[in-house]
DNA sequence: AACTCGGGGCT
DNA sequence: AGCCCAGAGTT
């Protein structure tokens, strides 16, 4: 059947109807309020429904309004964020809500112009967040969208190229429900999350089965079209592990030059253990670095005991770290480290790369 | 238009 | 071991 005309409302109830039972109950579904579904929107750029629920609880019991999070020192926010990965989100959503303060009246703006010139606020974001707090008739297009429009109007190719993405946002565009846009831009999500999915879609429980010309065409396989990433490179990190009597650990700060300008975005400029980028031989390499960083006197007696590996992904980059244990009497200094306890990181902000290192360094039988 | 940014869960 | 996700900002 084609998707014009009459056919149109037929199609738009059917998915309704099949939303309205099969919805998911997620937390942010259950409020109208405009700084939760912003916070529930941001969390969710490029993130699972399942990795933000956690976050989005704790947040929001943090950050209950936007002046507590225009308010919190940038820090806290992203100790919160900690673990979840993209923390420019946290940094823009702190510069966003002193913008909504200081220019909204603490209120998240209606329109969409006012939306768009916040910080971490794009095109999906601003149509998704507009449209399920306030209504305003605008269609998201995200990889849900994109995927399941170009499944229905069998549009082959990369959705992902300029051209075609505007096609299938103005395809968006013409299916929308401006009765209920809120409601229509999260049944096609939904959809496009559980139903349409990318590998093996269940065509056989899809209410849009029927007006899908990809399936009509036997398309459902190749479309939409992969997007070609660049090849993964391999990295080798060593990083130290220093811990004291007392069961803390020393972390250097975000930036930290003598760090290393080239390890310190691969723990995301965030809190995290002194190391270095191996050449060749990750021990005497990390104890010279170690020597220059902190002086020859703290470590001369100092053992490096090596740690289960660690192995993280950071977008293209598949590191392995040699991380060793440096058992200390105490830690030593350098220019605005913390010490801490190794147990307990979450008192700073940190990337998932130094947690793991933290647990292989407090994992039981471990090497050495 | 091409890159970069995190991390994990599922096939 | 891939693959991709309720994308946005920068170059």
């Amino acid at each position: 059947m084609k998707l014009r005309g009459q056919d149109l409302p037929r199609f738009r109830r059917k998915l309704q109807e099949w939303f309205s039972g099969q919805r998911r109950d997620l937390p942010w579904r259950r409020t109208k309020d405009p700084y939760r579904i912003w916070i529930s929107e941001i969390m969710l750029q490029q993130t699972r429904v399942a990795a933000v629920i956690p976050y989005y609880e704790s947040f929001l019991e943090r950050f209950p309004d936007v002046r507590a999070l225009a308010s919190a020192p940038q820090e806290e926010v992203l100790r919160l964020w900690s673990g979840l990965g993209y923390y420019t989100r946290a940094r823009n959503l702190q510069r966003a809500a002193r913008e909504i303060v200081e220019r909204h009246g603490g209120e998240f703006p209606r329109n969409l112009e006012d939306a768009l010139a916040l910080p971490g606020i794009g095109r999906y974001s601003a149509a998704a967040i507009l449209s399920i707090a306030y209504e305003e008739p605008l269609a998201v297009l995200d990889g849900n969208v994109a995927r399941v429009l170009a499944r229905i109007e069998a549009i082959r190719g990369d959705p992902r190229e300029s051209a075609r993405w505007k096609r299938l946002q103005q395809a968006a565009d013409a299916l929308l429900d401006g009765r209920a846009p809120g409601a229509w831009n999260q049944t096609v999500m939904e959809l496009g999350a559980t139903v349409c999915t990318p590998r093996a879609p269940v065509c056989l429980l899809c209410p849009a089965a029927k007006w899908c010309r990809a399936r009509q065409l036997g398309l459902t396989d190749v479309i939409p079209e992969k997007r070609c990433k660049r090849k993964p490179i391999q990295l080798l990190l060593a990083a130290a592990v220093f811990t004291d009597r007392n069961g803390r650990t020393l972390l250097v700060p975000p930036r930290d030059a003598t760090a290393g300008e080239e390890v310190s975005p691969l723990f995301s400029r965030m809190w995290q253990f002194p190391a270095v980028h191996v050449r060749r031989d990750a021990k005497p390499e990390l104890r010279r670095y170690l020597a220059e960083e902190f002086g020859t006197a703290a470590l001369k007696t100092a053992e490096l005991e090596a740690l289960e590996p660690v192995r993280h992904g950071v977008t293209f980059r598949a590191i392995t770290i040699s991380a060793f244990r440096v058992r200390v009497p105490r830690l030593p200094r350098s220019a605005g480290s913390r010490s801490i306890e190794l147990g307990n990181l979450t008192k700073l902000p940190v990337s998932n790369l130094t947690r793991k290192i933290a647990r292989a360094a407090t994992a039981p039988g471990r090497p050495g």
